[in-house]
DNA sequence: GTTGTAACGTTACATTATGTAACGCTAAAT
DNA sequence: ATTTAGCGTTACATAATGTAACGTTACAAC
């Protein structure tokens, strides 16, 4: 999937925040930063809707949208896209970068993989 | 940095690949999966060097074209700005959400983990 | 039942990014 | 003097994105 502008991207933190949003209701908690009409946030729902992101249910007269699909899947799916293009594929490329460019220390990195391996046990 | 299109995306690999290239080179060897005119891979490579992937030095009367930023630096640039809007800034959420979505094994993470710190400590 | 209004879609327009390329200029080679 | 390689300028088409005016429909209140 494409990449999303960044009132789309907005839109979408602000669905992961709150779960489920009406038109209205994501409005009104966008408006400190990002005022817009009526009409605009639904076209950019609608849109997102059409991009896969959103869902909507139809609750009385009003739509519920909500994120039809979890923050951090989209999030991995990205990366995936980010290590075939850039890493030839190979995870152990973009890890190695990131710890030689110091966005990842090396030793914080192996805690973390520790402690996520041993989290998948556990849930047994 | 926003995002690439598929042509300039192939572009910047093939110089990645290379390591220098002149406008006629990277023609030639995008020929057969984007035949261009002669005015447009420079167009394309000119405005990667706008924005700041490439670099070009004068040699006689010809342009050579080289990457301005690793391939791994940039992907790892990227994976920042990724985990800062996805993540809420945690490498760790990341690396959870690749493990839950069978992007990456919680093993194979932990092994590339251990094998990346031991070649950093190596290397002193 | 007429009027107001909430909630939605349709349509439209401006801006920007991207792919594509014709042209024209300049220096080197013939 | 003529050609040509190599480059920039300019231009145009398409798609994505932000923005919003309008029109429509159904319910609510009078």
């Amino acid at each position: 999937m494409k990449g999303l502008g960044e009132i789309e991207q907005a839109v979408l933190e602000r669905l992961w925040l709150s779960g489920a949003s009406t038109a209205e209701n994501c409005r009104e908690a966008l408006a400190a930063t990002h005022p817009m009409k009526d009409s605009t946030i639904r076209t950019v729902l609608r849109r997102l809707e059409e991009k896969g992101y959103l869902t909507h249910e139809v609750r009385g007269r009003t739509y519920v949208y909500r994120p039809a699909e979890a923050r951090l899947s989209v999030a991995a799916r990205a990366v995936k896209q980010l290590v075939d293009r850039f890493c030839g594929g190979s995870v152990e490329q973009l890890l190695a970068g990131m710890v030689e460019n110091e966005v990842l220390d090396s030793d914080e990195l192996e805690r973390l993989a520790r402690r996520i391996a041993r989290r998948k046990e556990q849930r047994r």
